[in-house]
DNA sequence: TCTTACTTCACATGAATATGTGATTTGCTG
DNA sequence: CAGCAAATCACATATTCATGTGAAGTAAGA
């Protein structure tokens, strides 16, 4: 049996879920509130359920402020938000906030209990436009990250001997050339980076601005 | 109509999906091949597909370096994986080189039709295990380590302004300090941060060390 | 072949940094 | 209240850095 919660405001729709899922064999729905405040007080003296599905406009406390205070005094809850909103900022804050799963609120009843099964099954319910948000966010990065700075090789490897804290004497040593070598490709270097000093150089790389 | 190609070197696996992808009415699989080289070469004489299954252990290239090559040179094609890995790295990887979807072999007929529909609908179809797997990517951020080094407030200041690629005199303007006293500041910095050089306070500070 | 870019090295100088040794004031805490 | 950490400032010195100028060998391209 798995035991669930609901916070949501709008009475409708948590009723109607409630209902729902409480008449459902493998389910059980006995706890449904309208704000996070509501739900945390009525978690001092009952035991958590398993898994919660929170809405994130909520009277009072946001659902993802929610889902960071619950998942710390209850890190064992699941939580799936039950949304409409599908901007890219709320659903990467809830999941980075602890959220299991990331359902849109035209979700089926029967869609909803499918996707609570899944995730105690160890899966992470998600609509498909959710989904594919969540993989466009690892397809993002690529175009950015190509800095193209046109540092050689050796230039290069100035840089990271800069990076590694690494005084002109020590890179000299390092790659077996003349501190006046270094200096040289520092020069370069700061001309084609537009900087002065060892600092910017190193700032830059580690911005993964090189 | 969709069309579909596959990339799949398990003849009995290939023929299976290509079959029952082929008699369903929306769709039409008349690619199958068993490596990238040969999808390759079909590509310069044909159509992309609109949706491509991969597998990633195949003959030759691997299925993700074949997504980067053929999402190069054919965006338009949405690229699912049809694979056995779960690992984090080939899930990562094949999201990062351009997947739109991906399926554990494990996955049912049915459910692979289902997944190349979701996903024409602007989805992003996943085995329940992988979604998993995704969401606790953006759950991992959380636990990394809380430097805690102990730098005073102004210390602090200080060492945002050797970040921000001043000098000792500009941050002791900055903050209405005299340069000794940055100096003072940085000697103790150096102390507390076991290092013996602005370059590596930057750098201990932009890797999120400080 | 001539040019260009990369790598290598040298000498020089003023500016910035690293480090040592003090000292004073302020605010918190046992 | 005594003690301590933090923040402030001063003076001194050796090292490192930034920058200019000049140059030679080599590999890739026009």
């Amino acid at each position: 049996m798995i035991n669930i919660g609901i916070v949501e405001d709008n009475v409708k729709i948590r009723n109607l879920i409630q209902r729902y899922l409480d008449m459902q064999e493998s389910l059980s729905c006995k706890t449904a509130v309208d704000s996070v405040e509501e739900m945390l007080d009525h978690l001092k003296e009952h035991e958590p359920p398993d898994v919660m599905l929170m809405d994130i406009q909520l009277p009072g406390m946001s659902g993802i402020k929610g889902i960071e205070i619950i998942k710390k005094k209850y890190p064992d809850v699941e939580i799936i938000m039950l949304t409409v909103y599908h901007d890219s900022h709320k659903i990467f804050d809830s999941l980075v906030a602890g959220a299991s799963g990331y359902l849109l609120k035209h979700t089926s009843l029967p869609e909803i209990k499918e996707s609570i099964e899944n995730l105690v099954a160890g899966g992470a319910p998600m609509s498909p436009q959710i989904a594919r948000k969540v993989i466009e966010h690892f397809n993002q990065p690529e175009p950015k990250k190509k800095p193209k700075s046109d540092l050689t090789a050796r230039e290069q490897d100035i840089v990271n001997g800069l990076v590694d804290g690494l005084s002109y004497k020590l890179i000299a040593d390092r790659y077996d050339i003349s501190i006046d070598t270094v200096r040289a490709h520092i020069r370069n270097i700061y001309k084609k980076l537009h900087v002065n000093s060892k600092a910017e150089v190193i700032a830059k790389s580690l911005r993964g601005e090189i």
